[in-house]
DNA sequence: TGTGCCACAGTAGCATGCTACATGTCAAGG
DNA sequence: CCTTGACATGTAGCATGCTACTGTGGCACA
């Protein structure tokens, strides 16, 4: 909690401050400063930002209304450890949603589309060379984002970016990454490619392997850091993917 | 607002009063006690419910969140009409989230699952007698649940229960309904023989026409009220059908 | 030493006080 | 008649007061 409260309410743009104090939260979860499983308590964390306790609380049953932090009556509130379970869920709710929209992100791709995606490629990489992690981050969600939002479906997008949002608190967390951010850049090459051919098979192709291939690296690094594995379901992303083309 | 604050304390069983206060206003919305585009208040709703303001406000944060209401800074607060275009979005993701799921129920049926959809539908048809909308309606959420639970992905779960609750509130709104709750019971009829016969694709084929079905009928009938038809697409369901099958 | 008990500190949940701001009203001025 | 602007009203957002409850640590007692 580096920030101090006169810098939050400094910045007074429209946001509430309720408002701002949830993406402080999602900061501190994000770089660690909140561990899972500790006790926290609103009056410390309001103490901290130099804020009332209302917009704590308002913060934090936002963050437990998404499932990142639990209240304890009269106890305090902690940060939830994501179980191997939720990992798997998660990868398995993109499947279902990210894979049918690449495929239809091919169909009806513009140029212009196609263009915004390989600037994100780039942009990746050129992040990965200054190993700046965050705009990293933020190109490989904005792809992610142009290829679901050719759906023109808002929620689609919306719903995704927090699926992805779970995942990304555990893989902050590991400084020993299991592939380098180029890597990862360049596992993006063949869905941006199939996209700019509008070769619909091959897009979803690419993004299906895409996500199992991240889905698989995380949740074997998780396994490899010693986190309960039972509920594993070693067939995960097998679970919905015959999905019939029934038309 | 049928309720006074004094029931909402006395059946207080581990819910918190925010809890309750959300249950009220979300069955309020429902059966239209308050209405679209109305500006209401904090402090009226918690006059009218015997509560503080701060349970009032916790809920609506909660209800913002979830984007049934959207306060507006020292005006009130409004329950959001849903567009059109927001409809085709929740029946899009419906059918990317629950043909896949009846595909893998049908599979991985167990003779208790299918006992216990044969039991909903059965409900169903008796709360039809009894015109029972309550109850036809939980049973019918029920049915949808036991086959997206078969899964074992809560979140799938949770999610699909979210977006059939913003499709809830328009049925609700209109008395001269396009079917009787008989055949719409009837409807799941083929879904649950497929999925007692084992038969994959019979099912997601069914829980697609369903889907695709509930939805249309519910889209013609928005259009006929008179709501804006702008962002309309007449081939909402054909936008992501052609899900490939990559293995 | 082991065990039950009580006082204590700390908390979420709820109630209420306070303030800046947005909007409608209405009267004065063009 | 129309415009303008001070004023009244009502609100969300934020701050703070209050209470019932929960786990803990120490103390008396067996």
């Amino acid at each position: 909690m580096a920030d101090d409260g006169s810098m939050l309410k400094s910045l007074n743009n429209g946001l509430t401050l309720t408002d701002q104090v949830v993406a402080a939260l999602r900061e501190a979860i994000l770089v660690g400063e909140l561990q899972p499983d500790t006790l926290y308590s609103v009056y410390r964390i309001a103490e901290e930002l130099n804020v009332s306790r209302t917009p704590v609380r308002e913060a934090m049953l936002r963050l437990a209304d998404a499932g990142m932090v639990r209240f304890e009556r009269n106890r305090g509130f902690r940060v939830l450890r994501t179980s191997i379970h939720e990992v798997q869920e998660v990868f398995q709710l993109r499947l279902l949603l990210e894979v049918p929209a690449a495929y239809r992100a091919a169909y009806e791709a513009t140029d212009t589309l196609v263009k915004s995606l390989r600037e994100c490629l780039i942009h990746m990489h050129l992040a990965a060379v200054d190993h700046d992690e965050l705009r990293f981050m933020n190109h490989d969600r904005l792809l992610h984002e142009l290829v679901l939002g050719t759906s023109g479906n808002k929620k689609l997008v919306s719903l995704v970016e927090d699926l992805r949002f779970v995942t990304m608190t555990l893989g902050a967390s590991t400084v020993d990454r299991s592939r380098t951010l180029h890597d990862i850049a360049d596992e993006h090459q063949p869905l941006v490619d199939a996209i700019a051919q509008r070769d619909r098979v091959e897009a979803a192709y690419a993004m299906r392997f895409h996500i199992i291939h991240t889905g698989q690296l995380l949740l074997d690094q998780l396994i490899k850091e010693g986190r309960d594995p039972s509920g594993l379901n070693p067939s995960w992303a097998e679970f919905f993917t015959t999905n019939p083309d029934v038309t």
